[in-house]
DNA sequence: GAGTTGACTTGGACTTAGTCCAATGTAGGA
DNA sequence: TCCTACATTGGACTAAGTCCAAGTCAACTC
């Protein structure tokens, strides 16, 4: 954690006690939380602590590449802290929950040049659904 | 397009001027459509439909398999009308244009078992993101 | 063709997730 | 310690979508 909050420093973070609720929330459990989830774990530790600061903090940490942005449905965005090891993720259809996996194999490979209709592609992202043991079993 | 249709009738859809009219309109030409989008284009053909019902036909198209729902991003939900042929997204991160694509290989193969935590695996989605030649240029 | 009825549609209120902004507070450099 | 640019706040606002009670009408029956 401290890893996380050494790197936001030497990025000229402005270190206040709400970035480091934040940070240290998502550094905890290895989860993926939605921003209210955040915003609810960190109001725990710091109850004066507005949304806007989450949203603010979270929509800072994707861009600096800490925090990955995770939407895999139409409910809210979740957040995944693992950004520095590129992984896919597997959804429960039913329930929502999410776990990283890592398939073998190289999806970008698999696209043919013309089947990229002139654009740039930069990445890939693929996303297993299915249910999870709790949901299959119920 | 009656093809649609006479598949919906056959499924035992009543069969009325707004769910004619939506159909028509995802039918018409191959693009992906938000929710909003495909209700414009339907007042244009029958001025008094509402946004509910573009809504529940919309969810009952996805409910039968004849449409797919694709969330590439936070924004709208965007539907497929090309259900009836496997295949994965290419996304604009800059613009939101959406292709489809047939990439080579199978993911659903690259998941070992190991990888699946207990996970029934029915689906595989893959997106792949870069910038469409219009934002690339400018 | 008329009657019946349950499925369909309507529009407006509501919800959820997220953004925006003007006023206020404060971290960290001088 | 002071200063100020950067950060936080909370409340209003927006976008996308859901819900619901009341009204409408497609299709079946006669």
């Amino acid at each position: 954690m401290s890893d996380l909050l050494e790197r936001l420093r030497g990025r000229g973070w402005r270190m206040t006690a709400q970035r480091r609720v934040v940070a240290e929330v998502l550094d905890g459990e290895h989860v993926h939380l939605t921003a209210d989830e955040v915003h609810a774990r960190a109001v725990a530790k710091l109850p004066e602590i507005s949304r806007a600061t989450v949203y603010n903090t979270l929509g800072e940490l994707v861009t600096l590449g800490e925090v990955l942005e995770v939407s895999t449905d139409k409910r809210a965005k979740r957040y995944d802290p693992n950004a520095h090891r590129p992984h896919h993720h597997l959804v429960c259809a039913r329930c929502g929950s999410i776990r990283d996996v890592h398939p073998t194999g190289n999806p970008l490979a698999d696209l043919p040049d013309t089947e990229r209709f002139g654009f740039t592609v930069s990445d890939v992202e693929v996303t297993y659904r299915g249910l999870c043991p709790d949901c299959a079993g119920s």
